[in-house]
DNA sequence: ACCCTCTATGTGATTTTATAACGTTACGAG
DNA sequence: CTCGTAACGTTATAAAATCACATAGAGGGT
């Protein structure tokens, strides 16, 4: 019962914005610039912050934060919901993961090292999940928070549709 | 205990979207387009999801699903969690209220009547919530998707910051 | 009016998501 | 080495949402 609520080994793996690229080293690319990034900024990328980035590079989707459990116990770290919590919330900090807010869950970043306000792109049939780069305050909402004086802090834009592949497939 | 997660009386009551108005008249007459709209469309505004309606009206701000309960409660209405669950679910099929997913929470729509989709800008210091338009598929967003071929069917929008009020106070 | 059907409501139980609180471990600065 | 802080592990609990099933009501056809 212990991993009832993972994933499968995905059959996404082979999508970025639901393109096809190599994705072992794509992985691979990540994980490294993440421990350089953490080096340099004297940030600390522990066992299961790594373990959980990991992870959620691997799958390109959104993972909740139990199914995100279940592999970390897996994995030999701590089973309880605050080890996955704080992993994600150091993760999500410092811009390597962003939280779904539409799915309560959570996806790696596919743009590391610039600070962005990222826009997704949510397939509500296969659940994978695209990373694009937003603007909000240059659209017609930038526009309504300077005309009432609404200080915009951060974003949160997230578009539910349809991917390219399951368009496709139907 | 039971009205323990209630809001207070709210003194939010003066604004939408930021600004001073007539609340009173404001309320009731959003409450009687959305019966007008009920009547023409064959949908039933009944008892329970027309008080839900109107606790939201009333608060210009986002409340949880389970202070709505309370409320229910009160007035004498079922108290279990799906009895504001679906009338929840009823006004947000059919746009009388919308879903503030950063928040789990929900706001009457300041915008009756018109297909839209709508845009948020949140308070994170008073929980205000004011409502305006997006035009998502404009922006790089819609860039974005249209040139991988992701079909968008419907997108959420919210802005966190500090009000004008807020802004102001400090 | 009656029955029939479909929608809505009420309730109990459970699942899923997230946080609080607290003791222990271990890293890093001095 | 030792001290302070950050990270981890665990128990417990809170908050948000759904499932399942029984009852009540509204509206259509006759």
């Amino acid at each position: 019962m212990t991993s009832q609520t993972q994933p499968e080994p995905t059959d996404h793996a082979g999508l970025v914005g639901f393109q096809k690229h190599d994705h072992q080293s794509c992985v691979a690319t990540a994980l490294s610039t993440a421990e350089t990034r953490c080096k340099n900024e004297g940030l600390r990328l522990t066992p299961v912050r790594r373990k959980v980035l990991e992870m959620l590079l691997q799958e390109h989707r959104a993972l909740g934060a139990y199914a995100i459990l279940d592999n970390l116990r897996e994995a030999g770290f701590g089973s309880q919901p605050p080890v996955a919590y704080r992993a994600l919330d150091f993760l999500v900090e410092n811009g390597f993961v962003h939280k779904i807010e539409r799915l309560n869950a959570f996806v790696a970043c596919s743009h590391p090292g610039a600070v962005h306000s990222p826009a997704f792109m949510i397939c509500r049939l296969c659940d994978s999940v695209a990373e694009a780069q937003s603007t909000p305050a240059k659209g017609s909402l930038g526009a309504a928070a300077r005309a009432v004086g609404f200080e915009i802090e951060r974003t949160v834009v997230e578009a539910e549709g349809i991917c390219p592949d399951c368009t496709a497939k139907a």
